[in-house]
Parts: structure tokens; sequence; C-alpha cells
DNA sequence: GTACGACCTCGAGTTCACTTGAAGTCAAGG
DNA sequence: CCTTGACTTCAAGTGAACTCGAGGTCGTAC
């Protein structure tokens, strides 16, 4: 019932960003909220958005597939050039560094992964040998969020001698 | 001043256990609420491990870097035998399934890698035409637990022709 | 026996990226 | 003008995997 586009084709409204971009508007408002994106008002207090902040959007979230928090993204996006709409050539700047991300990445699961192949005739699993238990990288960037695999005050693990 | 190490040779106090397996004590106590592993109690109800529970931790700590969620991992742990001591052939066989899962999330990445090279000079960052944002995988299998790229109802996303 | 570190429970707090709900306002078709 | 859906704010909730703190007990060396 109730125009569904806006036809002025200036500015979008909060439900049409959300149905172009596949966001839910709760997260369009967590996102300006969060300093990610910037809306216009109208005079009753509603959010518009202009067109290019689908392209901001799309961003965001590859940014988060690539593995980048919303801190992280906010600081990347911090770089655009502010006044002027950004270019094709500002997007692509941005997104070049991911490459470098995502095949580090792909090496520790690598890594993993071979490990964990040369392990599973031993099923050790043991805390003092095994290089599944005990990679050099340190950080884990699996599961949730990247957290320590092992804590820091770990000599015992370290130092443990056979028998 | 008071012993580090308990010289009974038999049971493990919840210190020893962390220092050996890294594992810091309020995980382990939070891994017990879990199910995932379990203890003996002293007569003054302090916890009392078996070795062997070393390894129990260690295949935890290995299948959280391989993605699983510990709710994952205690319907694995379900499967060892009740009664007597996991041999080394049990702990193997539950990890051979890892491989698959791994081989799978290097293929999700080493795509989101190949899909981004090819964008990058294109810069486009478009919902209707690239690929990066439109993956036909669905999940996302980075970042904080898996989510959804994009929205269930995202007919726009899809269905929309260009210009 | 006393000191002191290690241990106990239980509830609340943390982080991240949102979502949900309540209570109320705006905008446009009819 | 009225209805209805879309929008507003703000606070609180979610889930995963823990951590922290308070208040109290245990266990061992001296």
């Amino acid at each position: 019932m109730v125009a569904s586009v806006l036809v002025t084709g200036e500015l979008l409204t909060i439900g049409e960003v959300a149905r172009r971009s596949g966001v839910e508007p709760s997260a369009l408002r967590f996102y300006e909220a969060e300093g990610l994106v910037s809306s216009e008002r109208t005079s009753g207090n509603q959010r518009r958005y202009h067109r290019d902040v689908l392209r901001r959007i799309a961003f965001i979230r590859i940014a988060q597939r690539v593995g980048l928090s919303l801190d992280e993204i906010r600081r990347a996006l911090a770089e655009l050039p502010e006044g002027r709409t950004p270019t094709v050539a500002d997007w692509a700047r941005l997104s070049k560094r991911w490459r470098a991300r995502l095949d580090e990445q792909l090496h520790l699961l690598e890594q993993l992964r071979d490990d964990l192949s040369s392990c599973i005739g031993c099923g050790c699993l043991s805390f003092r040998a095994c290089r599944l238990y005990n990679p050099d990288d340190g950080a884990a960037a699996l599961g949730t969020g990247a957290r320590y695999l092992l804590g820091d005050s770990s000599a015992d693990v370290i130092g443990r001698r056979r028998r």
C-alpha cells in the first residue's frame, strides 16, 4: 500500500537500503551509531541515505568476510577522502590490503591441516611433542574471534621433558 | 612454599592441569560444568584429575582451532568408549573427520581470495554483479562465528537487473 | 597451631555484532 | 482525516566462551 520506492531518485529510506543491501534496518542503525555509515534526516527525523551508502555497506560486509572487525573496518573507512564521493580507485586501494590477510589465513589453515594429517597416524595429542598443540604462530585465526591457543605462562608446556 | 607437584603420581590438582595444558582453571571448571571433562573430588571438595584428562583437553583445544564449537566437541567426545581409557586409535578416529572440514574451509577462503583478486581491478563492490558480495555458498566461516552474509529475504539483491 | 597459597561456589561481567521490544511518531494512500 | 506501515529512540537481550570477584575453605610447610 505505502510506496515502497522513493521515486525522487535521490535519497533512500532505511527500508530501501535494507532491502537492496540485505542488511537489516537494526544493523544499519547500529552501523550508524558505530560511525560506519551516515545519513541525513527528514524534518520528521527519519533517516535518508545517499545512494553511495550501498557501496559502503558492501565494503563493510565483504571486509567482515575477510575477517576484519567493525573496529578495523571503521579505521579503514576513515581513510577514504572526505568531502568527495569515493571513486572506484579509492575502494580498490582499501581492499587491496585484504589479499595479504587472506593469504596469511590460508597459510595458517593449510599448516593446521598438514599438522593434522601427520598427526592422525599417531593420535598423540600430546602437550609436549605435538605440533598441533604447539603451533609457533601463537594465535589461531579460527573460531570465535582470534583467541590464543595457549596461555602465556605455559612454561610447563614447553619445558616438560619426556617421562 | 606449598608443593606445586603432587608426587603421588596418580591425580592432578586443577592448578597442575592448568599449568601443563595452558588452560586456565576457570576454563577447566567451565568445561566441567559443560560436561566436557570430569574430575573426582577430595574429602575437602577439591578437584582431582586423572592424567588422561590432559589428552582430552588437547583434543578440545585442537578441535577449537579446527573451528568446532564446544557443543560439537561435546558430541564428538560422547562417542569415546565408556569405561575404558580411550586409546590412541580412539582419538585418531575422532580427529580424522577434521580433515574434510579444514579442506572445506580452505576452499571457501581460496575462493574468497580469488574473487577478491578479480574484483580489485574493478573496485565495483556492487550488490548486483559482484561475486564478492554474492557468494553462492551462503555462509561465511570467518569472523565472529558463522553468520550469513546476506539476509534470506533479499529478493531485491538477487532479482535486481542492471540499470 | 598458624600462615598462606591453592582451592571452592556462585553470580555477574566481558566482547562482538547485532536483535528485540516497548512506546511512540511520521508519511502517504484513500 | 484516518489508517496503516514504516519509521524513531532507548534499554535490554542474545550467544559463545570464557573471566573476575567476593566470600569462604582446604592443605601443607614450618
